[in-house]
DNA sequence: CCCGAAACGGATTCTCCATCCGCTTCTGCG
DNA sequence: CGCAGAAGCGGATGGAGAATCCGTTTCGGG
């Protein structure tokens, strides 16, 4: 990353600035650089793929995940940590709706994406064989399983008029203790 | 709904018949009409939406549920009841990719459909109503609540390569209880 | 100030969606 | 049977959005 042209770092911080600004399930590159005041060729020039800007829009909060996940580390009860955990992302995936493909998708675009994704999901590994060696969560569950649970959750939530996630994460930890 | 014309028959059915061979979620409507040997005119006359193309697909799952809330509503034990409705809408669903979409939709476009929606949901909030008198799921979820729930299950028994929907449904089923 | 590298922009091409209307096929009736 | 007109057909067509490509402009180090 060989440092950013002025012109550059100013067409980027605007189509950030304007995508942010959209569904990002549903961005469309001609109406950002319009939006922006820039040419097409320079949002692609910036952003190749959609899942690039995605990634690109998604980094903060993914900064903000990783330093939940050191914290959830540094609680020493298990319980609480896993459950303020699933309470952190479950609460960043509804805030930052790009922040799910991000997470999922198995191919990063970027280091730094790359670099936090790493971070987060070998952290909760941490947590939850912490939380499964602690009684508190059922021994059978994978750790992936765990995550698809949580977009799940999102999904779920997503569908209701009034987004409450509480009702909704307190039924995935119950469901989670083992039997 | 005045009886088809013998021509006009041919094409719904080969028409439905290759949307089966497609992805419910990305429908062509282009193809599917050079697939089955019409023009497109002829796929837009028969579905004017892919919305109605997706109800037209699904409703034989849709009847498959109708019978299950009906198998559901004359078991005498609530807890089985709700349980193994549960696991078939999940099943059901995850079979037919099409499903979920039309069982959230509000505004169906057939009247069939519509009216078979009916029974499956007044059907499901009775069971529910049961369950919850028996204390097998807690009182304070609305049916709404539980609907998405299952439908966040779907999303996350699809995320997973296996698609093994049996922890998952426990790990429902357990949340659902009351503490 | 100059020059090569970097970035820009938007015309253009490609793909896919959806409509419209002249032509064909069906069916019921005389 | 054969005809009339209703019903259905089909694909050309116009439109919208995606992504590329390349001539022009801007930047910044020497």
């Amino acid at each position: 990353m060989p440092v950013l042209r002025s012109d550059a770092a100013r067409s980027r911080a605007r189509i950030l600035d304007v995508a942010r600004r959209h569904d990002p399930g549903a961005l469309r590159f001609n109406d950002l650089a319009r939006e922006a005041g820039v040419g097409v060729g320079t949002v692609y020039r910036h952003f190749p793929t959609t899942h690039a800007l995605v990634e690109a829009l998604t980094l903060d909060t993914l900064e903000r995940l990783r330093v939940l996940v050191r914290a959830a580390l540094a609680e020493s009860d298990a319980g609480t940590a896993i459950a303020d955990l699933l309470r952190a992302a479950l609460d960043l995936q509804l805030e930052e709706g790009g922040l799910q493909p991000v997470l999922l998708s198995a191919e990063d675009e970027s280091d730094e994406v790359h670099e936090a994704k790493q971070e987060i999901l070998g952290g909760f590994e941490q947590i939850l064989v912490r939380a499964r060696a602690a009684g508190v969560v059922r021994p059978d569950l994978s750790t992936e399983q765990v995550e698809h649970l949580v977009c799940g959750m999102e999904h779920a939530v997503r569908l209701g008029a009034s987004s409450d996630r509480e009702p909704y994460l307190e039924i995935l930890l119950a469901g989670l203790r083992p039997v």
